[in-house]
DNA sequence: ATGGCCCATAGCCCGGAGTTATAGGCTCCG
DNA sequence: CGGAGCCTATAACTCCGGGCTATGGGCCAT
């Protein structure tokens, strides 16, 4: 079986019939119907029965098919690592971080790292936790950066600080003046949550569940510095990370550290057993010094 | 990028040169080199850098090489699916089993059941455990008869029957009269043991281990009818199977359950979602009704 | 220097897969 | 019943990837 065999199968098997499947592949029909059939004839038996005009999978295609899916799915990512390796190549830094870090510090790192190397060319994106982990995979990216609690199998993480929640509210004298806060102080105040999808918000989640600590939650959001903006136009409080209290983005709030510290890692994420560049090992470490001066100060 | 080309860059990179790949590929050296040189120049970059007169892979080509072996390994059991295919819908009925049930049940219930279906066409192996749950996933066999403790995923598994183990000795006056034997009674006498590639042989061990017995093993084997063989010939007593205990074959010994009895199963095994032929459907039915009737009397 | 490896190029051929044009089967419906 | 609207198959042609042989040119090592 030729690969074009194998996708032309797996065109016509998920979309029922050749004609459809000829407009997905972007070819002819008959084009679709001479290849099928020239694969049947290799095989030495038939894929679909042509009854009435339908096509009718047989039982050796529906085994088949299994096997082509993951062939399917192999080649599928292979071609896209193969064209990431070119832009690789090409002399880019190429970057994605979660939006936390990605609309202050990532932004602020690049351009005090353009000042001493002029010609370093970058990529840069904000993706979600799970997103730069499958970019890292594909090759679509060299570096990443993000609040990563595990490790992952074929992905190397280096730990760059730890890093703590701070409660974030609107006006500095909510809360008297206290220097931290705990739960207590919180209850039954407007919160705005973080939905569990994002690492950060499952910490807290399973950290208030065990407690058995339910927050006044009047908004979800995965976006921390959403979470922030709701607080500083006024709509309550909310638990966040250091660095996007921090951040001078997202409106004036004022920050009290979380009691008890709950801490988790901010982490480099890169490919394992794949070299970087000399410019991106220098732009790491440039990137990894400020993030940890940040969280130091 | 084309399967040919997959297929060209595996082999260059596993066998380090051209001249080697091609040998390996049974096609000639200036083909393995336009192929390879097609591959780069639609990829845009180099795979291998020519550096006096030898290959060495790019940093590009290591990790496209991961990804491609995946493929690679997909695509070359989906062939054999695809060949295997073949022979399933050509009206044969292919079945495995482990040498305990090869030698003797298997043969009689094909002997059997052709006697009330002439028309049937049997292909008949003995394999190990292992080789008979690859031999499914290829669809290579239609069917499998083993002693298999545990299911796999995308292979159904459906006891027939539970047996347990039998003490074999030379002679049947080797332990007076007793009706049953207990591993205290074995002791010290030289023993033949099973290996624990086998699930039997390993969840005898395991119960040995777990007893703190040590037998006194004067060969091993993973063969169980070789086990009973070496008894035969006067080489020493073992412990085995049902099965093989009451076969004919492999010469007179004398059996004696053992106490405490260690129970396994012995299970039909076939490909989940596939669809058996009528006569296998029937085959499958008749070889069950042998071996649990064996087992029952 | 010379033979032994190895790779690249040139020139040739074949077959798989693309195209358009066309024919023919099944179903639904006015 | 005949035609519209699906579908697939066949024909005739083109294109190009990948196979072949022959050959040349580096880079060792003897």
């Amino acid at each position: 079986m030729r690969l074009r065999q194998i996708e032309v199968f797996h065109a016509v098997y998920t979309n029922g019939s050749m004609t459809n499947a000829a407009a997905k592949l972007n070819v002819s029909q008959p084009s679709v119907s001479k290849v099928l059939a020239h694969a049947e004839q290799q095989l030495g038996y038939r894929l679909f029965d042509r009854i009435k005009g339908k096509l009718i999978p047989t039982p050796e295609a529906h085994q088949l098919f299994k096997h082509v899916r993951d062939v399917y799915e192999d080649v599928d990512r292979l071609r896209h690592v193969a064209v990431n390796l070119k832009a690789s190549s090409a002399g880019r830094i190429r970057v994605a971080s979660t939006p936390a870090f990605g609309l202050e510090i990532l932004p602020r790192a690049v351009t005090t790292f353009r000042e001493e190397h002029s010609d370093a060319i970058f990529d840069i994106e904000t993706l979600h936790l799970d997103e730069i982990h499958h970019a890292l995979q594909e090759s679509r990216i060299d570096l990443g950066l993000a609040f990563d609690p595990s490790a992952r199998p074929g992905i190397t993480r280096k730990k760059l600080a730890s890093a703590r929640f701070f409660v974030l509210a609107h006006s500095a004298s909510e809360f008297g003046n206290k220097t931290a806060l705990s739960f207590d102080d919180l209850k039954d105040r407007p919160f705005i949550g973080l939905n569990s999808r994002s690492p950060l918000g499952q910490a807290l989640a399973e950290y208030l569940d065990a407690s058995d600590l339910a927050p006044n939650v009047v908004a979800w959001t995965e976006t921390y510095h959403i979470a922030k903006a709701l607080v500083a136009s006024g709509a309550g409080i909310t638990i966040t990370d250091e660095i996007t209290a921090r951040s001078s983005i997202g409106g004036d709030v004022a920050m009290w550290p979380l009691k008890p510290a709950i801490h988790f890692d901010v982490a480099m994420l890169q490919l394992s057993d794949s070299p970087l560049s000399l410019t991106t090992k220098r732009f790491k470490q440039h990137l990894g010094k400020m993030v940890r001066d940040l969280l130091k100060s």
